[in-house]
DNA sequence: ATAGGAATGATTATCATTATCGTATATGTT
DNA sequence: AACATATACGATAATGATAATCATTCCTAT
């Protein structure tokens, strides 16, 4: 568990929208949310927002420094909490199921092949899209 | 230069819009573009096609092997004639340049994470954002 | 040359996301 | 606590990339 987040700190008035959207990613059981999923998780449990306002409140999250953005496979984006640890992804391909992972080889080695190439990295992206051998999916989409 | 490709081999009846998309791809100055870049680049030299066949075509071209797409940041799919060979990319975020690299070690730690998650590797992608820092970027967009 | 199925292209539809704009709300100041 | 004001909200329209539709045109085997 890390601090609780003030929303003030980053700059942001805090509003019940985005304390609830806020609340989803601190306390839910997910880590990686699409807009489309916020936008659903918070009316299942009756809270009434507006799709415009989670894409908004999204959006400024990262801008905030609050939120990291992942574009994986598909047309939609993720988010997830930023911890400050860089990390890269698994994704399943069966149950859309997300790991995390970090491997300091891999870092290094990126960082000596851009550099080698007389590029400077400013970000980068790595995500691996496989089967679950031995784990049970619980099948497409949760 | 690899040989040259027969659409009826893969198994695509040889019509003129499929002959100039191919084209563009084994001949062109670029080997990643996007749909509209296609699209612009045979409007551009006389080629009356139309964005919806644009589409039609690298869709099947990628679904019959003879291409690779790719989703950069941003949001449109970015194609890469398929040489066999996969390898990732490093984008340059200034110029849009793309420049290809392979890496037998970050293959196989990739491989190797993922298995002792108990995942078996389908596909993945890595993609380095960097600004060159010895080339000179010809600025924004090509 | 012909027939018939597949391909084309103009257009419309779709999906994720962003912009608009009138109304509602948080917060610093009385 | 009430106010004033900038800011946020939410319904809806707009956008941009891509897919679907469908009448017309074009390959290819006969």
């Amino acid at each position: 568990m890390s601090q609780p987040i003030h929303l003030k700190n980053a700059g942001l008035k805090s509003t019940l929208p985005r304390l609830k959207v806020l609340n989803l990613f601190e306390n839910g059981d997910e880590r990686h949310l699409s807009a489309e999923d916020v936008y659903k998780k918070l009316l299942g449990s009756g809270d009434d927002v507006g799709l415009a306002t989670v894409y908004r409140v999204l959006t400024q999250f990262e801008q905030a420094g609050l939120l990291v953005r992942h574009h994986f496979e598909g047309d939609k984006s993720v988010f997830e909490l930023n911890q400050g640890k860089h990390h890269d992804h698994i994704v399943c391909i069966q149950c859309d199921r997300v790991e995390e992972f970090y491997d300091a080889t891999i870092e290094s080695r990126q960082r000596k092949i851009a550099a080698e190439r007389g590029f400077s990295v400013q970000d980068h992206s790595l995500n691996i899209y496989a089967n679950c051998t031995k784990l049970k999916c619980p099948n497409k989409r949760i």
